[in-house]
DNA sequence: TAAATCACG
DNA sequence: ACGTACGTGATTTAT
């Protein structure tokens, strides 16, 4: 059988894979994902073909000389998208790295390289697979020319293949017949004229007749219909010309050595690393580093009797750094470990050696778990993912010496979603890890990356200045975390359920006055037959529409609810439902056998820093509307205790403020006025005490706006005016605070020129949208630009908080704790004889968390629940 | 699994 | 001219 050769259409590809993936940035805020898609696509074909050659054109973007023929040539190809842009030497330097062959040549299109290419292999007996996005293409087909053309289709690729057969099967016409086809219905994208009046249809007609233009012409009279004809005649030059734009050259001078395409191991060392530094995950696999792995997997050990479990720990607790890993299933580590006999399995990995092992009879899982925690205080370094989920279990010993690996790895960059051992040994440790490993042998690994990863960890968290916000800050708040999600909190379970019942009668009555209303029992829950109801049935005016149809937003219902009574029920009903379902229903769901909820707190989630809370989510308990908030009366302090609540006022601003130095800002906090209604004065130009109550809401949506990086048409949105005068506003308040505008402008270009922005701790959130060519991704780069750093000082101001609270609370032997964060407040259950200490020590540690240009001032009150406190 | 909606800061 | 506020998580319907 004839030799392989795959040739593939670069730009083309490249093209097609850029549109087809979604947008993909690696840590660097490159944008990857047009070659990412490039090489998925080249490596299913070459899959398919595995060709004995293989070559990548490319062609230089210019004029060429097919289209200066046509005098009228404009140039209507858009640039390329800068994302896109960037994407090409990246490519290059990836096919390079893999020995890839690639072939490009100036002031030829990458057509006619193609077509020559085809033609030449052919000729030498080569069976040809040519990939390409462009159907243009599809006139080079012959017997031993197949044209592949990928489909990128809900992720996955599809080839359509043509063979020359193909062709005239699909289009009616032979490969070359396709040529005088496209001259006479032409292509506005390739700036061929074509014939005017005639289409696809009546040109494929009157080839399949005729086989060329120039026949055709012979038999213009006689052409169907009529106006064909009459038009061939009249533009019979620039069918010609046509013709001549649409042909593919076949014979252009270009230099090419069939041995230097020769398609060897792809998976060389650099394109390793290259793959590495471009994150490419998935395409990683595909290279074969089996080698490290066997040496790694001749550490691993498995200990079996006590005395060498015991001889272990005297080892290890020598050693400067041990890495530590408690299996665990998907519900976390406590089943495998409550139990004392517990079936878990301990990893500990030294310099020399990994170790795992279980309990026995003579050596019980609480007795190595104490091991493991007496560890913790014997060492420099005690590293482990997940502390947090094992302390649950493990005691330790010294606080200070602990490291937890995911932490670490998310301060690096807080924009990924996964943090696990797999992800820190690909990035970290050039390290890759099967997927699906049994139990012991991912935890050996774990163990073992957890321990090796903490040098390069360290050295990165150095080099970005963020050892303390580690140190001091994330590691301790560790503790505090896993000791508020073990507190838990009380819920009144009858109360609850009553207003669970209370709320299920009110749904039942508004559904059916809205059926009633509607004249059709409907799904009020699904805003699609919501849409059809309201926009179609009723007849409202609609304005607004999502992508799959009318929306029914609140912000949408509610302009319309003043005249439409039905439109105030359905706001009405979802708001019951909403009550009901995640909050009455779903709480009681999560309500433990002591009787309270045990949600988690999540330090590895948000892009700035904040802390985040699930299963349940604790920090959108319903506060804002009046019926909401009385689900905030079922949260109750135990017997003898009563809850203690304080919350920052306007934290941001402050650190606003603060950040940008503005004399005015920080006047107006010093002095303690009301800021709503000094913004206002300012930026309505009226005395401080004339201020009207419109007048300082609305101000007080310019201060919100200032905070999540201002746009005109936000706080139109939000303020119900138009955008001038949201413009106006904006522009009054940056005249009143013009260090404030100095600072967002500065912050943005800052962010623009490295690409990432920081807090005052030095927490970093990388920013990558800000490169974007796109307007509407740039914007929304330059607002996370202005809004991370304050929103992210802030997050870590409550951290430090947070963690000074706890800390006295302890040193002082106390009984209140911690039981919630709410990012700009916290909850405590404080025992009753305790609760104006516990006042003196939220309010002295979380207005002194950090010293400001500006005092932090918090909000204290009490009450026997939250709704009381709040 | 994605999209729409809405609860909070 | 583009089409938006910043950051989360849960529920529901529809694909």
């Amino acid at each position: 059988m004839a030799d392989k050769i795959v040739l593939i259409d670069g730009h083309s590809i490249l093209n097609r894979a850029f549109y087809g993936v979604p947008d993909l940035t690696n840590s660097e805020g490159l944008h990857t994902n047009a070659v990412y898609g490039f090489l998925n696509i080249m490596f299913k074909i070459l899959e398919e073909e595995t060709p004995k050659y293989l070559v990548v054109t490319f062609d230089v973007h210019a004029p060429t000389f097919r289209h200066k023929l046509y005098a009228e040539y404009k140039g209507t190809r858009k640039p390329m998208a800068e994302e896109l842009r960037q994407q090409v030497p990246m490519l290059k330097e990836m096919l390079k790295a893999m020995r890839i062959a690639t072939i490009e040549c100036a002031g030829l299109e990458a057509d006619d390289l193609l077509g020559t290419l085809s033609c030449r292999c052919e000729a030498m007996g080569l069976e040809v697979s040519l990939i390409s996005g462009d159907r243009d293409t599809l006139q080079l087909a012959t017997e031993h020319v197949k044209i592949r053309i990928p489909k990128t289709k809900q992720g996955k690729t599809e080839v359509e293949d043509y063979y020359a057969e193909d062709v005239k099967e699909h289009y009616g016409v032979t490969p070359t017949e396709f040529i005088d086809v496209k001259a006479l219905m032409g292509d506005t994208a390739d700036n061929i004229p074509g014939v005017p009046g005639v289409g696809v249809k009546t040109a494929t007609k009157i080839i399949q007749q005729y086989q060329n233009i120039e026949t055709a012409y012979e038999h213009v009279e006689e052409l169907k219909p009529p106006r064909a004809g009459k038009n061939l005649k009249e533009f019979w030059e620039q069918a010609k010309l046509s013709k001549v734009l649409a042909t593919i050259e076949k014979d252009a001078q270009i230099s090419f050595e069939l041995e230097d395409a020769l398609y060897e191991d792809p998976y060389t060392k650099e394109a390793y690393e290259l793959c590495q530094r471009l994150q490419f995950k998935n395409l990683l696999s595909r290279f074969q580093v089996t080698t490290e792995k066997k040496d790694i997997e001749g550490l691993f050990c498995k200990l079996e009797t006590a005395s060498e479990i015991e001889t272990l720990f005297e080892k290890a607790a020598k050693e400067e750094i041990v890495g530590v890993c408690l299996s665990r299933d998907e519900e976390g580590i406590l089943p495998l470990f409550a139990d004392p006999t517990g079936y878990g399995k301990a990893a500990v990995a030294i310099q020399e050696k990994v170790y795992l092992f279980g309990a026995s009879p003579e050596l019980p899982m609480t007795e190595i778990l104490k091991k493991i925690g007496w560890l913790s205080g014997q060492v420099k370094t005690f590293a482990m993912f997940e502390l947090k989920e094992a302390l649950s279990v493990l005691e330790i010993l010294d606080r200070e010496t602990c490291f937890d690996n995911k932490i670490a790895a998310y301060l690096l960059n807080p924009l990924k979603s996964d943090y696990d051992e797999k992800d820190v040994a690909r990035e970290y440790l050039d390290l890759l890890l099967d997927e699906g490993m049994d139990q012991e042998r991912a935890a050996f690994y774990e163990a073992y990356i957890a321990r090796e990863s903490v040098g390069v960890l360290r050295e990165k968290l150095k080099e970005e200045q963020m050892e303390d916000l580690f140190e001091k800050i994330e590691m301790p708040l560790v503790f505090t975390l896993y000791e508020m999600e073990k507190n838990g909190v009380k819920i009144a379970s009858d109360e609850l359920h009553a207003y669970g019942q209370m709320l299920g009668e009110k749904e039942n009555e508004l559904e059916e006055s809205i059926y009633e209303m509607a004249g059709e029992v409907f799904n009020i829950n699904s805003p699609k037959q919501l849409g059809v109801i309201l926009f179609e049935k009723m007849e409202l005016p609609n304005k607004k529409k999502t992508k799959t149809g009318y929306s029914t937003a609140a912000g949408v219902l509610e302009k319309l609810a003043p005249d439409y009574p039905i439109v105030s029920k359905i706001l009405e009903y979802r708001q019951v439902a909403k009550l009901k379902s995640t909050y009455a229903d779903g709480l009681a769901n999560f309500i433990q056998s002591d009787g309270r909820i045990h949600g988690k707190f999540h330090q590895t989630v948000t892009a700035t820093g904040r802390i985040s809370s699930s299963d349940p989510n604790l920090q959108n308990i319903p506060v804002r509307m009046e019926l909401g908030r009385m689900i905030r009366k079922v949260f109750i302090p135990e017997e003898g205790y009563v809850f203690v609540d304080a919350d920052y006022s306007q934290i941001e601003l402050r650190v606003l403020a603060h950040c940008s130095k503005d004399p005015a800002l920080i006047e107006a906090y010093k002095e303690a006025k009301d800021i709503h209604r000094i913004t206002a004065s300012q930026v309505f130009h009226v005395p401080f005490d004339d201020v009207t109550d419109l007048q300082r809401r609305n101000a007080k949506a310019v201060n919100f706006g200032i905070v999540y990086g201002i746009s005109s048409f936000g706080l139109s949105q939000d303020l119900s005016i138009t955008r001038k005068e949201a413009e106006q506003y904006i522009q009054n308040y940056f005249e009143s605070y013009p260090g404030i505008k100095r600072f967002l402008d500065e912050t943005v270009s800052q962010a623009k020129e490295k690409g990432y922005v920081t807090t005052l701790f030095h927490r970093r959130r990388p920013v990558p949208e800000l490169s974007s060519s796109n307007f509407m991704q740039r914007s929304f780069g330059e607002r996370v630009a202005m809004n991370a750093p304050i929103q992210g000082t802030a997050a870590d101001i409550m951290k430090i908080a947070m963690i000074d609270v706890a800390e006295e609370l302890r040193k002082r032997n106390l009984k209140s704790r911690l039981i919630l964060q709410v990012h700009d407040e916290l909850l405590i259950e404080a025992k009753e004889e305790e609760a104006d200490q516990v006042k003196e020590i939220l309010t002295d540690k979380m207005e002194h968390a950090v010293d400001l240009l500006v005092p932090m001032v918090i909000d204290v009150h009490d009450g026997k629940n939250w709704f009381e406190a709040k």
